[in-house]
DNA sequence: CGGAATCCTCGTGGATACTG
DNA sequence: CAGTATCCACGAGGATTCCG
């Protein structure tokens, strides 16, 4: 098991990694690393993200059983999303590409601009 | 630094998680983890990337430095692509992330039919 | 407040054809 | 073989509006 057959796409395992990979999940699942959080806070928390698009997120995330939605019926409806074992279990990985993109971030920004620079060559 | 705060959308670990976050360097990259590939090994190992999307992909790779291009000239002209060290360094947090997939597999497919399932009320 | 629904745009990415 | 270039479709996703 050592190589690497298994990218062809009806692997089950590419298909968590799709979900996964999508622009905001990892985000929103980092929103959500220490504690429950309403929805206009993580909405807050994540820059950027479209009403829309937390919405949907969550709802995937949720299918996936990797967050739980309360809702407490007050006068302003209030929401909660919460990390699941398995949710919560996404962490540790998720944290480890967080940091090596932040290991790693000057040498490859640096790797981006000596791109740029060897344009002027032809 | 225990909270969470980097997830303005300036912040610089963001966008490299953009990079890595699309839906092929991953599995490029993991393509490539066993040794140098050709370009046509590359495409046949990652099942249903278009020749379009593998050179972008691997534009973008080499762009920030993590994999390397050889061309050599013969008469089928034939180009080789290797990860660097910084490449490798990535492998880890990948293995974990679909350590982590494969793993979780089950009950987040369980969690996809329960989810299902329970459409029926209303 | 949290979310559903609608509209509309803009970029991703596939298919195809051509080049060195 | 390893691209580049062009065209095009489709769907992700933003803005806006309305609802419980």
């Amino acid at each position: 098991m050592t190589a690497w057959d298994p990218y062809v796409s009806d692997c089950p395992s590419r298909r968590l990694l799709d979900r996964i990979g999508d622009r905001w999940t990892v985000l929103v699942v980092g929103a959500l690393s220490d504690g429950p959080r309403r929805f206009s806070e993580i909405a807050r928390r994540v820059d950027g993200i479209s009403q829309k698009m937390l919405t949907q997120t969550l709802r995937g995330l949720e299918q996936d059983g990797l967050v739980t939605r309360t809702v407490t019926a007050a006068v302003p409806v209030r929401v909660d999303y919460e990390l699941t074992d398995s949710g919560r279990s996404l962490q540790g990985p998720l944290r480890a590409l967080e940091e090596w993109a932040i290991e790693h971030m000057s040498p490859v920004l640096a790797a981006r601009e000596r791109f740029v620079t060897s344009t002027s060559s032809s």
